[in-house]
DNA sequence: CCCAACTTGTACCGATCAGTACAAGTTGGT
DNA sequence: ACCAACTTGTACTGATCGGTACAAGTTGGG
């Protein structure tokens, strides 16, 4: 029995898979790209993945789910330190979007019609950041009106940060934007 | 000499070509796609466009930058009341972008690197913007460091704005972000 | 050491891809 | 009315698409 075995497998393909998808969008990224990415076969990846491209971007997807959810999501909705939180998290994004060299998939995916099968999980990726974010800001006592709309800013300004650094190939851009979404939402809860 | 028939035609049919690689991508927009969305036959889109998908694009992307050009950029950069151009400006962008429910094709084009022939021009697309707004806000005697940031942040949001009216699917949130803007870019103007 | 279960490369499938060729139709100037 | 130029539908090309079949390897428990 080495099904422990198939599972790590599966699992160390995802990051490269995901970059795959990054890259090239869904309907560009065919098997072979897939497959020169990951360094995997037809073989293999159908044997990991039965469901194709499809279950593979499933899979990518739920990857990218966990990784916000623990290292994004649960910090902000558990907060008992608003302010740490909320530069944590940009620091973390940074990183994360390489300065915006990075495309965020799950936002990329929205912009096509083309991923509707995963319009509901790029919704609630968009609505649980919003909503951790705004519940962190009423920690730190901002009225809950304006932490919604704040922190919709916040996040609808990440995306626009990705979006103009990739198309100005500047990463520097990325890192003025998102530091001044950073000193307004501290800015938000130091005017208690 | 019908060549004035042929210009017309071709012309008359960017539109629907924008349309169709708005909502597929430029890969995702086989030309059984835009065939239909166009209503012109193979034999009809190779005549107009002998060099294929790549002049398709071409034209479309010519297209919107004059659209830009004219409606956006220039009043921008010729403006003598900075405060109604910029009203102006997020009034004929709510409309061209439908309230975020359609994409910005240079933006998209931008996030993919497969369009890697087209990224001269999806930097110069955002890099006019953003110069001719931090000029129009100059002329409105912000200090022009100020301008600077307040442009790339305005056109940043602009973008972020989309990104995030798609995902959840929800116009009014594009409302919400672009008329914030609209206010940031009016009191710079207006604390003179 | 062996055998069953898992993994993987290769060959193949029909469908579709972008693009070409060209004959038949249409048009407009004369 | 005629003819040259323009337009367009159709049939085709070779390449590549996503996906399947399966035989040959590899692995690890007993």
């Amino acid at each position: 029995m080495s099904s422990k075995r198939t599972l790590t497998d599966r699992a160390s393909a995802v990051p490269a898979l995901a970059e795959a998808f990054r890259e090239h969008g869904f309907e560009g990224a065919s098997l072979t790209v897939i497959s020169k990415a990951t360094g995997l076969g037809k073989g293999s990846l159908y044997n990991f993945f039965p469901g194709g491209k499809e279950e593979m971007m499933e899979a990518v997807l739920a990857d990218i789910d966990r990784w916000f959810a623990d290292t994004i999501f649960s910090p902000l909705e558990n907060t008992r330190d608003p302010g740490a939180t909320i530069t944590a998290m940009i620091e973390d994004v940074t990183t994360y979007f390489r300065s915006g060299r990075r495309v965020c998939l799950v936002g990329s995916l929205g912009l096509n019609a083309s991923g509707s099968a995963f319009t509901t999980k790029v919704k609630g990726y968009f609505a649980r950041w919003i909503s951790a974010l705004a519940h962190c800001l009423e920690v730190g006592k901002v009225a809950p009106a304006l932490a919604a709309q704040l922190a919709e800013e916040a996040v609808s300004g990440i995306q626009g940060a990705i979006v103009l650094a990739r198309a100005l190939g500047d990463d520097a851009a990325f890192g003025r934007i998102v530091r001044r979404q950073h000193s307004i939402l501290l800015d938000a809860i130091a005017r208690v």
